[in-house]
DNA sequence: GATGAATGAGCGTTCATTCAT
DNA sequence: TATGAATGAACGCTCATTCAT
């Protein structure tokens, strides 16, 4: 009975929730009423209070739910590799790859979190993924792996910025939304050239080294 | 045509129009009450609809009259540069400058519009930017200015994204907001780090060269 | 019948009872939610609803349950003196041993009941007591025992609202709440000067009359 | 202009404030709602928000408009007769007047107000109206005008229980609420009890004095 | 009987917009 | 043109009541 009800009530808190993102991806942080939320979910508009303390509380989990996951990817990503090229190359499939799974989290994610006017800690989950990928970078740095001159932070907000605008150009629809090979072609470039950034110069071994990996890391997965 | 008719006029508009930018970089789209904003330029409330017919078409004035100077200025740094390096050194420099004349606008267009949710046009905004570097970047590509592989509207999202989410470093205060060396710091490393990803791999000449652009290009401007 | 054939169930309402009570005392009409009383009474939400058709049926048992004990009281008490002052104090001492005994409820049935707009029948209970003392005064002007141009129901009327409004200065913290002795004191003094004011005037036997009557009537019970 | 316009301000204040108290008075409380009061006094939703900042507001000046004026008329009475017996006959004399002019605004005072649970200062009014009555008993005492043994606060509270409960016995219908007699009649009956109880014992000329004041001070206002 | 999830009407409050002056 | 009072739709939240288990 326990088990059964509370069975229940989790998916009754996860339909909840996906509804919420629907709405949120359809009309923004502003346009997301409750009542549609509700009518999404296909649930009396109260039981929404029932599993959420208030509209705040609703939209920071569907925040939280999107985002915790996504930086867990992108943490055991910036881990797996050996290479900083690896780690980085991994940062950036972790990214499209979500995307191309749950493109309208992504767009919540990217067009309308942080824009909620600070009710939703944007500052805090922004500062979490640069970090993340600061001492991903300042590793490279000590290891060598790093461009003379680059700054660990400021390449961390770059290849997140790369990212997110190559993404956006994708959900205004500049890029061929639908076309999965487009996506892979733009996945495999903006890791790329953003590499060749930041990488330390290594004339004679770039071209093959660079085709050698790209094989191997960025095929469609 | 009204407008040109009557100095006192335009005044009043610019008037309002300034403390809009003002409550909404303070409050955020949804805090931005007209109220506020009658309160803020010292008006009377009812005389924001003399000349906005709505709310919308006031915040809408705000990104616009933002944004068209920012993207006049983008362009003309675009076209300025004789060189892919200069042009987006040229627009780096446009971007970072913006922040350091009025960051607030600039914490407005970064943090804020697109939180509108389609009321203001977000997508023809990015899109009209993008296809503005995309044109400098394709241009590049047929004199052969362009690193073999890379994609002009590619490169074009990625220097926005990597600008913008650098600026944003500052914005929230991951970098010291109120330091002009980091600020200058920042926009020769961002422009180099890119370029790095984006020129056709010049090995001997690179370091010399880099280091005489910048000498000239970006000192303290 | 219903409520006769099971112990248990008698004492799940009575639980119930007393929680609302409590809560009512606590918040107040308009501050007592269903859900407080349940958990207040440690019993489930839906539960109420087995033992109370609604809210309104809760209060109004709450206050009756309170307010029936409270008149069978007082109607003992007019009814078991011989001389209207017997009866006279015996009333009071009523009212304030309610109080010591359960300043909670006695703060309830002053400062609460009534407050529900008519839900709870203040104007009926009001009249009971006040027709139950007006009895009283009225046997007693028979008895050539009330003051000439005393009115029996005026009387009543008075008794009461002198009575209420005292241990409302308790109840509100002008006197002192915890103090036995001010509780005891207030009692006799209410009692006289009541008596006083509406008792014939018999001025040979006045002091040594009440002086007795005092020590006989008004110790500590 | 200014002065039209302000004039009108105060205009609409007072009638969503009379508004305000026939709503009261009719629904209660709890009952009293924000539309029923704008519709009551012809007046749209939102204006009632612009002359008060929220319901507690409104209700708190409905009972602080009503209460101040009455307290004021309270604390004149209580300084102009010379005698105790003066004193608490202006007393009396304002309470029941004050009902006789506007039931409906005593109705609210007696019945509804304080019992608003904390939101409206019943504790303090009621302090405020028992104090001054305490300190009118007080130097009554330093006199010689209070009975030996009669506690000044109980007397204020008695007084204040008395009047409150007999004009109860009217709003109830007990009494009869149109007969301006029977409402003159209980006004001097309440005074002369309450006297009785609480003047010292003045045997010989009490007949005489009472009767005479009687006609000078309680004749129809 | 006992439980607490589900329902939805109701109300307070806000604020963009209009309008009389 | 300028003012700010007036309007009312919209929406978040509460909580009494019902219902499936």
């Amino acid at each position: 009975m326990r088990a059964m009800s509370n069975g229940k009530e989790v998916d009754r808190r996860r339909t909840i929730l996906r509804a919420a993102v629907e709405v949120f991806a359809k009309k923004g942080y502003h346009g997301c009423r409750i009542a549609d939320v509700a009518k999404e979910a296909k649930v009396a508009y109260g039981l929404v209070y029932h599993y959420f303390k208030n509209k705040d509380e609703l939209l920071r989990s569907v925040f939280e739910a999107g985002w915790a996951g996504f930086v867990s990817r992108l943490r055991e990503a910036a881990q797996a590799g050996s290479t900083l090229e690896e780690k980085v190359r991994g940062v950036v499939r972790v990214a499209f790859d979500s995307y191309r799974q749950d493109p309208r989290a992504v767009k919540v994610l990217i067009l309308e979190i942080g824009r909620s006017g600070g009710r939703v800690n944007r500052g805090g989950a922004f500062a979490e993924v640069i970090q993340l990928a600061t001492a991903m970078f300042e590793e490279a740095r000590v290891r060598g792996e790093l461009a003379a001159g680059a700054d660990p932070l400021l390449c961390a907000a770059m290849l997140f910025g790369a990212i997110e605008l190559a993404l956006t150009a994708f959900v205004v629809g500049l890029l061929d939304r639908r076309s999965e090979e487009s996506l892979l072609r733009a996945r495999a470039r903006v890791a790329e050239v953003f590499l060749r950034g930041v990488l330390p110069a290594r004339e004679e071994s770039w071209k093959t080294d660079r085709s050698n990996i790209r094989q191997k890391a960025d095929g469609p997965s």
